[in-house]
DNA sequence: CAAGAATCCTGTCAGC
DNA sequence: TGCTGACAGGATTCTT
């Protein structure tokens, strides 16, 4: 579900609720995601304090004191519901659930179960094995021209591929990448090893700014998908072509040659584009 | 080695 | 109304 702009409005709301607070009750419902949740974490959750969070591309990690953190992965299907505590009955998804010292309840509700929930030392969090290899923070200065140049040197994988590896860079998924080609006018069946030059001049600031533009709106909402507060995000709006299959690009208006958005399949997934002004 | 397919799981929606 | 198949924001693991 949740691409980069998500995971970070959700974990601005984790913050709002949590940050500076106690645990004073936390309990795993069922630890089978896609990775078990650690035995025993409910137990080292409750009395912990919440000192902070961060994001690190689409994973968000929870400082508690005593030196361990937190990892969460919200994989398609995750979102956080962030409510009075009171409730006491956990719906059927509700894998992972805290209450605060302040009366606030928040459940890790997950249906698809891809998400995943894992304790790191706070000192190592960047060598556990799901960070490790992560590559840069699309938002940092370290992610620029020269250095998506640099991953994507020979790589005869097609670009609409290599933006999705978490390698190459951190955080975007399927409709992130495909807004921000349309944005850059590159075809995402392009081989990514064509694209160093000019059109990574062009594709890096369209993916800084498509993702400020996002989560400056709360991110994107999909059918249950909400912020934490239960706030929509409303980025959806500003899609162009993810899920705009046959109509017109707003780039080809009136042109006979426009034959409208195209969704294909690239490596199993959708791919929205504009086959007249991506090339 | 790299690239694409298959896989995990549940819910929703379109079409019959 | 029920049933079936396609599809969904991800990422690893298995095959070519």
């Amino acid at each position: 579900m949740p691409e980069l702009p998500e995971v970070e409005t959700v974990m601005r709301g984790l913050r709002a609720a949590l940050e500076g607070h106690r645990i004073v009750r936390a309990a795993a419902h069922r630890p089978d995601l896609r990775w078990p949740i650690p035995p025993g974490l409910g137990r080292r959750l409750t009395g912990a304090r919440v000192l902070g969070f961060r994001r690190r591309g689409k994973y968000i990690l929870m400082r508690l004191d005593g030196g361990d953190s937190v990892l969460l992965h919200l994989g398609m299907s995750g979102h956080m519901l962030v409510e009075k505590a009171g409730r006491n009955e956990v719906t059927p998804h509700e894998h992972l659930v805290l209450e605060t010292d302040e009366g606030w309840r928040v459940g890790f509700v997950d249906p698809r179960r891809f998400g995943s929930v894992d304790l790191v030392p706070t000192a190592q969090e960047d060598a556990h094995r799901l960070l490790a290899d992560l590559g840069p923070e699309p938002l940092d200065a370290a992610f620029n021209v020269a250095s998506l140049a640099q991953s994507l040197v020979g790589k005869r994988t097609p670009i609409k591929a290599a933006l999705l590896d978490q390698k190459i860079v951190a955080g975007l998924g399927n409709i992130y990448v495909c807004e921000a080609l349309f944005r850059a006018g590159l075809s995402p069946l392009r081989s990514a090893y064509t694209v160093p030059g000019a059109r990574a001049a062009r594709l890096v600031p369209v993916i800084k700014d498509t993702l400020t533009e996002a989560i400056a709106a709360g991110g994107s909402s999909l059918r249950d998908y909400v912020q934490p507060d239960g706030e929509l995000g409303y980025f959806q709006h500003a899609w162009k072509v993810y899920g705009h299959e046959g109509e017109k690009c707003e780039r080809c208006p009136g042109k006979p040659v426009c034959q409208g958005i195209r969704r294909i399949v690239q490596s199993g997934r959708s791919t929205f584009y504009c086959p007249r002004t991506q090339r």
